[in-house]
Formats: structure tokens, C-alpha cells, sequence
DNA sequence: TCACAATATGGTTACGTAAACATCTGGTAG
DNA sequence: CTACCAGATGTTTACGTAACCATATTGTGA
């Protein structure tokens, strides 16, 4: 009852007050009026109907040009049930990785005719989640993209019902389509190309507790070891950012048995190389480093970072794609579970051990 | 009256087909129904009216709750005139310092209980920024924040009239409230710090041409070292990307007369600093490097940058209420500008020359 | 006890659009 | 020449809400 609280109040705005003529925005009415047509006709041209004789269309628009008519969209969305609206949930927007996702998947809703609804989660939770979908109300988008829940099962979001979902979730759990980039198959990838490079084990700075992809990345990593047959060192806790990439650096730069780092993420691996520096430990000679997500400053790191390529616009265009199915079927797609590829990127970070 | 055809088309979407059980979403009716109550009441309690009963409020709730009635945005829009949702253009969302305005824009108007419908340019023409806001038509947003149109002149983009706008633009010209990043002031700490450490002349790499940031910032380099008498060296041309500091950076490494170089943003600085790296000239050392921005990286590079930093969240927070002032008034805001301040961070990469 | 005020609740209406159905026009085939 | 058909246009209606005005209910003071 509290959460449906969130969506109850009015705000308490009145509408925008007169310009010095009463000149109220043109309504379909006035358009019809002016062209001496029923407002059935002039709806029918700003449908788009084929229905309409070129000559009576013309007068139409002759009108709307002059009344500078343009449609009520809330009348519109009242009429046909329908927005053209997306939301999407995003966390922390800024952070590299999520900015990338959410700047395609606006690209791909502009191109599909879709505006973004765009909430930003200050953290997490599952009940944050669920009181911003609650904001947007369930009529007020089609279709709804969840991509800042990393540290919520989306079985535990509470949904208006009927609402098309799309999650973006390595974890496939729950009954929303998901979409991911495969997180397990490049961190495999990432250790093997360290290991085949002649290191005995790779270390492994680990993004924050709880955090999905931080986990699935973690575990790959550690099984990759063990099928291996190699020794799995302790991980080292880092939370996504350069300044606990940073924190990390500094222990492995003290531990000389360190010579291979698999990083969560590429700004970690920005921290870590500056620990190694200060330390006075080159990369790759003398520790070789490998991050994820390949942004785009990781090409310009000093050296260049040799990392694990998500590919954000492959992941938006699939959400778009599994939402808009749903949306104009209108059936939910249960168990549909996208794992988008990994890229391994080779650049100058990586060498074999001294 | 092209321009104006693309948001005449509906997109023939259905509604969403049935549940099951004809299902469609509870409407005030069916609550005012279920609670034995007239329709009027039911909306009063659903605008928080304060003149209903505590007990007929309840039974009013239980019905909401039984029903899982949400209010219909539509038709609340229809009514108000209001749907409490701002526009936002952007250009290249994911480029660092755009998205970090977005983010601090869409936690501003989420606080203002306001909704951020988001558009991104591909390109920052005047037509593209026409053609976005016309297909967010006039009556979809209730106003409209414009922070992707480095290169256009706010003044020639064709909006609707009567739409409350602001934007993010240094330049000041045109009828519409602006806010911006005092670029020329951050630039003016830049140069004098780096003269003030015994650099006969400080260097530049520039953004693109035609931006308006990039240009403000290369008029200010010009103009503090011209002031303080110094040489004004041809500056490098650059276009924001790291690999354009690359680039640049490997003609400046192969110059030994410059000293100090400042850099239109923090990326171009990560490129500087590799193609420095790669001449075998250290920073501070042998170049000291100031950027613009302090991207969350920046204190992570090696050496940490010194840069302007820019306070995006007051920008933002800024836009917002200037927007929403306009839309609470329903007056223009005319000629209100508001510059907002930088903070010089020094940090390890500058230092006097040897 | 009753009149009156204050507060609570109900009925009617309009917001702008587009679907469904009705009517009108012009042309064509029998 | 007429009946009919297809296409063009008009009329009516409903979508869900909240403002406005009308009415019912409660409480208070004389």
C-alpha cells in the first residue's frame, strides 16, 4: 500500500497560463473547422489513412500548417492505449559500462518510432525498483527495460502485471526474456589467454559483492583456474571503481608472486596500473593486465589494455527487439535468454612472465 | 511542412491483446464500484484531496489495492494539460561528460517528481534537433532541456512555441535561458597555473571545430597567454576522442619546446600522456598536462591529471529549475544566464619545467 | 430541539482523439 | 436509364480523469 502511495499524488501544476491571445493549442476541431471538414477527416490525415482524396488532404494540411496544429498525445494515448514509450531503469548512469548500454538502447527505441523513459536509481534494491516502475505507472509506457538491478533477482521486483519486461541479467532467472553479455565466456577467455601466455596462476580484483556480473565473473575465473589444475589465489574486493582498482594494485604490487591480473572492469585496471607504477612494477613486464568491458579510453591506456569487448549495442538492440515483440504481441516471452558474445581484445598489457 | 509530417503518423500499433480473463486495467469507475462510491471521490483520494472522510478514504484504498487500480497517465495528462515529464537532447550520451550531466539531469527531475523522456542525436544539426523535439511533439513533455548542441546555434533551431526550453550553451545568444560550465575561467586557471610553475608558453590541443566549448576553450588559451605576453604556438587540432590526443600528442612529443600542454578535455590528455610515453618524455618531467572535465579516470591516470573540474550536478540542477520555473510560471525566462563555476584540481601532472 | 454552517459526497461535463457506423458522392455495369 | 458499388466524408460515441456545481450529512450553538 505504501508503494502504491508513490504514484497518487498530483503535482499540483496548473497548465501553462495564456499567451497575450487566448491562443490555446489547435485542436483536431479547429484544423476541421478552418478546412471545412469533420475533425474524422483531418484525424484521418494525421493518421496517415489512405482513405482521404489528395485534394481533401492538401486542405488539411494547409490548415494544420496554419494553426500550427500538431496532435494531443495524451488524447492519442488515452484513445489507443499506447505511448510509444519505453522505460528504462538504469543505475548510476554515468558509470561507463551502463552509459554505453543506455545510450544504444535509445538509439535503437528512437529508431523503432519509441521515445526512453529514462529512471535513475540511485542504488539498487529491489524495492527502488519497484517504487520507480510504480512511478511511471503502468500506463504511462509500453514496455519497461531493467538494467540497473545487478544486486536484485528480478523475481523479487514487483511488477504491475501485463507490463512487457525486458531484463538485462546474466542470471536468467525469474520469467522476464533476459539479455547479457556473456560474462562467464570472456572471463574464460581472459584467463586462458594469461595462462597461455606462460603465467603459473592470474589474480583476479573482483567488483563488488552481490553485484551479478561481479559474481559471474568471479566464479568463471575461479573455475577456469581449477579446470586448468591451477592454484586459485584470493581474490581481491574491489567495488567497479579506479580507486578500489587502485586499493587492490597496491596489495598485488607487494606480492611478487603476482604476475597476472584479470580485472571486473576496465576502470579498476586504470587503479591498478597506477599502484603497479608507484610501485615501480612495469606492465606487462613485469605484471601483465587484463580488464573488461573495453571502453572506449581503454585503447589509450599507457600501455594500451588488452580486455574483455562487451558488445553494448548488440545487448541494446536485443532488449529493444525482445520488448517490442512483446509489446505488439502482446504474449509474454517466458525462458527467452539472450547471451550476447564477448570479444577478446589483444593490445599491450599482456605479456609472458619474466 | 516536411518537418512537421513526421509526427503526424500513428505507428498501427494494437492495444495488447487480452489476458485470459478480460482483464483490462481497473479504471476509477470500477474502484468507485467495488467501494460503493461515486467516481469523484475515488479521484479525490487518488489526488490526496484533503475533504473525504479518513474511513471512506480507506475503503477507498482497499478497493485501489483489490483492483490494483493505477490512475491512467493518459487520460491525467488529457485533463491537466501536464504530463509531468521533461524532454532531454543529447548528443553522444555515452561521451563522459555528457552522460554525466544526463545523470545528474534525470535524478534532478526524478526529484522534482518529474519524468526525463530522452533523445539522442546522432548528429548535433539544427534540422536533426528540430525533427527530435517536433517527434516529441508539443504536448508530450512539458518542457524541453537542449544539452547536445555544441555546433548549433540554439537561436536557428525550430521549436514549438510556447514550449518552455533552456539549454546548455555557453554562448548566450538566442531568446532561451542558458547554463553552462564557465569554460573560459576553468581555461584561464589552466594557463596561469601552468605559466605560474615557469612554463615560457603553454600548448594546446583543441576539440573540435566548431564546437562551442572547444572554441571557447582555444579563445581563452589565446587570450590568457597573449595577455600575460606570451608566444600563442599553433594549437592541435583534436576532436574530443582519446585517439585525436594520440594523435596530436605524438607532434607535440616531437617538439622539444613544448613544456605544458593543455587539453580541451581529459581524454585527449590519456591520449597525450601514451603518445608522451611512447617518445620516452615523462610527465611531469618532461610535459606537465592539464585536461578539462575530471572525468571520475582522471585521478586514476598515471600520473593523476590535473584538471578544471566541471560540476555537473550544478549544472543540471540548474537547468532543471530554470525549466521548471518556466513551467510553473508559464512565463519566458528571457536572458537569464548562469555561468556556472569550475574548480582547478591539481593533482601530479604538472610540474616547472626542467 | 431546531436552524444553520461546515464538511463530505455525488452528478454532469469536457479534455482531444479515433473507432464504428452512417451517409453521401460519383462512376459503372446490366 | 437505373440500380448498385466503392470510395470519400460525416456523425456519434467512448476512452479515464478531475473541475465545477449540486446535494447530503454531520456537528454546533442558541
Amino acid at each position: 500500500m505504501a508503494a502504491m502511495a508513490t504514484h497518487l499524488q498530483t503535482t499540483g501544476r496548473e497548465p501553462r497560463g495564456g499567451e497575450p491571445r487566448g491562443h490555446v493549442a489547435a485542436s483536431i476541431a479547429d484544423v476541421a473547422a478552418l478546412a471545412g471538414l469533420s475533425a474524422q477527416t483531418v484525424s484521418r490525415v494525421s493518421t496517415g489513412a489512405t482513405n482521404v482524396r489528395p485534394q481533401t488532404r492538401e486542405r488539411v494540411l494547409v490548415a494544420m500548417a496554419q494553426l500550427g496544429y500538431a496532435p494531443n498525445v495524451a488524447a492519442r494515448a488515452l484513445k489507443s492505449g499506447s505511448f510509444a514509450t519505453i522505460g528504462v531503469i538504469a543505475h548510476q548512469l554515468a558509470r561507463t559500462g551502463e552509459s554505453h548500454t543506455v545510450q544504444a538502447l535509445v538509439d535503437a527505441a528512437n529508431d523503432a518510432g519509441y521515445t526512453v523513459a529514462l529512471i535513475d536509481l540511485q542504488s539498487p534494491t529491489s524495492q527502488d525498483v519497484s517504487v520507480a516502475v510504480n512511478r511511471l505507472s503502468h500506463q504511462a509506457i509500453d514496455g519497461l527495460v531493467v538494467i540497473g538491478a545487478e544486486t536484485t533477482a528480478p523475481a523479487t521486483i514487483s511488477l504491475p502485471p501485463r507490463l512487457p519486461v525486458v531484463v538485462s541479467d546474466a542470471r536468467f532467472v525469474g520469467d522476464h526474456p533476459a539479455v547479457a553479455g556473456d560474462d562467464a565466456g570472456g572471463t574464460t577467455l581472459a584467463v586462458h589467454h594469461l595462462l597461455g601466455l606462460g603465467h603459473r596462476t592470474v589474480h583476479h580484483i573482483a567488483g563488488p559483492r552481490g553485484s551479478v556480473p561481479a559474481e559471474l565473473r568471479l566464479d568463471a575465473w575461479r573455475t577456469a583456474l581449477r579446470t586448468a589444475g591451477r592454484e586459485v589465489p584470493e581474490p581481491f574486493q574491489g567495488d567497479w571503481t579506479a580507486a578500489s582498482g587502485y586499493q587492490a594494485g597496491r596489495s598485488a604490487a607487494a606480492d611478487p608472486t603476482v604476475t597476472a591480473v584479470f580485472c571486473g572492469n576496465d576502470e579498476m585496471a586504470a587503479g591498478l596500473y597506477r599502484a603497479l607504477s608507484e610501485a615501480g612494477r612495469s606492465v606487462p613486464g613485469d605484471v601483465s593486465v587484463v580488464g573488461f568491458d573495453d571502453i572506449p579510453l581503454a585503447e589509450y591506456f599507457t600501455p594500451s589494455l588488452t580486455t574483455v569487448a562487451q558488445d553494448f549495442q548488440a545487448i541494446a538492440r536485443r532488449l529493444v527487439d525482445l520488448l517490442l515483440q512483446q509489446i505488439r504481441e502482446g504474449a509474454a516471452l517466458k525462458d527467452v535468454h539472450s547471451l550476447i558474445p564477448t570479444e577478446f581484445v589483444v593490445r599491450a598489457s599482456t605479456a609472458p612472465p619474466r
